[in-house]
DNA sequence: CTCGTTTCCAACGTTTGCGTTGGAAAGAGG
DNA sequence: CCTCTTTCCAACGCAAACGTTGGAAACGAG
């Protein structure tokens, strides 16, 4: 079999973020992300440089990943609503990329390396915000960046403590579900609406 | 010196408070609680049964203290933005409660034992809520235990990925933290308003 | 086919944390 | 005092994870 070396490093790095999303920094080994992988945790050391350069690298993948995948243009054109259903829409079917998000908030806060790339990302949603302000489509009550971060709060606070979600609102069956979502959509309406 | 059972137990919760919220489940370690309690880990393990229990001790210790910090009768009465804007001071002031809370979720989610007594107090919140929109004072067009959610999650959100938050809105002076907090509060009322 | 390079891994020493134990020191009752 | 109970801790064995190293196996250029 000839040598895979992109293969092994990309399914390093699919372990490590399932790992990683699961048991946060601490309790991933590198010894089960490389088990998981099929490789030696040598080759983690060689090709990632240890855990913590690990973790950073597959959560800025993970950043580029949601961004394409729930992209927004402008305010002006698009419904707030719509935008935060898609956000809840994609915390729920891909857990992993919140979880490192709050993973990373409660363990690494304050030594956050290179947040440039980052960023750029929020800073896209946020110029989308102040479109949507200019045009009259959203309330100039709360300032881009912060009605943006909020808008996002919305959809993600489930899933930071989905304990407290449970004892307020019940179980997640497919139903309730839907029910948070549609509360999502149409509180996110009421944020930004206009007048 | 006499014995001091009562002193010890509280010096172990209150440096358990401290650890647990800076550095979670995983990364604590028991012997840096004793150690910081002044006394042997042994004391630990027999006031208190092991990490997980220790941890589930602490946890429901601190969200009792919230209950009192914050209280709520009615958002019949009572503003919703003032509330959310009291929420916001406390995780500002008081971080552990909400750092506890989210490493539950992440770490622990699924397996939380004795919802009891938490339930109870998320239920006051949401029966407040429902009180406030029998009495017309808020919206009917989202539930009531979801709209309580919701209000918390425009809170809590900033704690929970403060890069985020940095990144969007700049670093959190003094003065930036005002500003996020009255965000907050205009947020809270505008998601509760009524006609 | 041969030699140098790159990819890979089994095994190792070290550290760290867990949870326990055996027994000392402090108090309480007679 | 003497004895019995409770509080406390130093020290231990065990297990797990870290990060490294020495060398084997696969490739490829000449």
């Amino acid at each position: 079999m000839a040598w895979d070396t992109e293969g092994t490093k990309r399914r390093i790095r699919e372990a490590a973020v399932s790992e990683f999303a699961r048991f946060g920094p601490d309790g991933t080994t590198i010894e089960r992300i490389a088990g998981a992988a099929g490789v030696n945790k040598e080759r983690v050391y060689n090709y990632f440089g240890g855990k913590r350069s690990l973790f950073s690298t597959v959560l800025r993948d993970e950043l580029a990943k949601v961004a394409r995948a729930v992209p927004v243009e402008s305010f002006a054109t698009e419904d707030v609503g719509d935008y935060a259903g898609r956000v809840y829409d994609y915390h729920r079917e891909r857990p992993e990329l919140t979880r490192l998000l709050r993973w990373e908030g409660l363990a690494f806060d304050g030594e956050v390396p290179d947040e440039e790339l980052p960023r750029r990302y929020y800073g896209y949603k946020s110029a989308a915000m102040s479109d949507g302000q200019e045009h009259g489509a959203v309330t100039r009550s709360i300032d881009a960046d912060h009605l943006t971060f909020l808008v996002l709060s919305l959809a993600g606070w489930w899933s930071a403590v989905p304990q407290v979600a449970r004892m307020l609102a019940g179980p997640p069956t497919e139903q309730e579900h839907a029910r948070r979502r549609a509360a999502v959509v149409e509180a996110a309406r009421r944020l930004a609406r206009s007048p």
